[in-house]
DNA sequence: ACCTGAACACCGTTCAAGT
DNA sequence: ACCTGAACACCGTTCAAGT
């Protein structure tokens, strides 16, 4: 089981980011993980927007498949939100990472286009997602009304992570998800 | 009305900081700004981790005033809530600004331990007021319930902030916020 | 007391050159 | 096809030198 010099730059290159931002990501940081010089990662991307952008791509495609086998293994939507918070939290079970898109979020106005592109994607599939499973166990909510809610569900649980992450507590994000749950936010 | 230098780069410093975070902070570009050498801003401050605490410090002091002005000029913990909410709102309303420790504590594992004290500050005087406020509305609660609730509000209006920042429009925040309230998120 | 130019090791990027 | 060394303009930081 051997793995592309691509493959590899951009699985290290994701857990960097997930650790200390995309403006946190050494190019030469990078290259030496990898094993290679900083100028060869340019000829597999050829800039730091290009890398960003592919992992955000990446993520978003890797969070859609686990989004869907969820709602294929089980009917109950209290289970796809579970398993939906759930992936928030191995983020930060896994070395006290955070979510790439919602790290990536926080440093919106210094991205090239062609990432923020990828990470707005993000949010739309998770606010798209949300809205669907709403639409199943809320279903007197009108598809405006959906939205705005998996919207607020989307923010809250980024948040929980944001806040979590700091404190270096997973306790914290788990008793904020329950507060959430409790206050009726999460169905 | 004169300003002295160090406070013309805390100013300044804050704002950048705001807008790119703790790592998109140039001390050149702070400096060209302020009308100085970037040399100088050490004289002021010897490292960047220095001036990072030194806002995020004075960031939470001015958080404190203006909170605990709110409770002076009301009895009615809606209106605190509510001016709670809208401290948030109004980075967002200049320039879609982020709250300072927002922004930085999705940085958290690039800020020097001097930095990271102040962020987690901030985090603690949020929750402490948020819990003062639930004990006045939600007397029901015993007091863990009141911290845990708190820190719940807290991360759900960071996140709010976080993804209406990226969307760069301000009635995401609003909706969001409006969706946290009719849930009982918000009191 | 406050500021500066020059140097240092870093950064992303480019490109001619290697295999 | 893939990699590299060297150069470029950037970065925070240091420090001797200026006023």
């Amino acid at each position: 089981m051997t793995m592309d010099t691509r493959e590899t730059i951009m699985a290290i290159a994701r857990k960097m980011v997930q650790t200390r931002g995309y403006n946190g990501l050494s190019f030469r940081e990078l290259a030496k993980e990898v094993g290679i010089k900083s100028a060869s990662i340019h000829y597999h991307f050829p800039t730091k927007g290009d890398l960003g952008a592919a992992l955000a791509k990446r993520y978003t495609e890797d969070g859609l498949s686990y989004l869907q086998g969820l709602r294929m293994e089980s009917d109950d939507p209290a289970v796809w939100v579970r398993g939906y918070t759930e992936i928030f939290r191995m983020a930060l079970v896994n070395d006290n990472r955070m979510c790439l898109c919602g790290i990536m979020a926080a440093e919106y106005d210094d991205l090239p286009p062609e990432v923020r592109k990828e990470v707005d994607g993000f949010t739309d599939l998770n606010v798209q997602w949300l809205a669907d499973v709403l639409s199943v166990c809320q279903s007197q909510l009108d598809n405006e009304q959906r939205q705005r809610h998996a919207l607020a569900i989307y923010a809250a649980v980024e948040g929980a992570q944001l806040i979590a992450r700091g404190r270096g507590d997973i306790t914290v994000y788990d008793r904020t998800i329950e507060t959430y749950r409790v206050a009726g936010l999460l169905p």
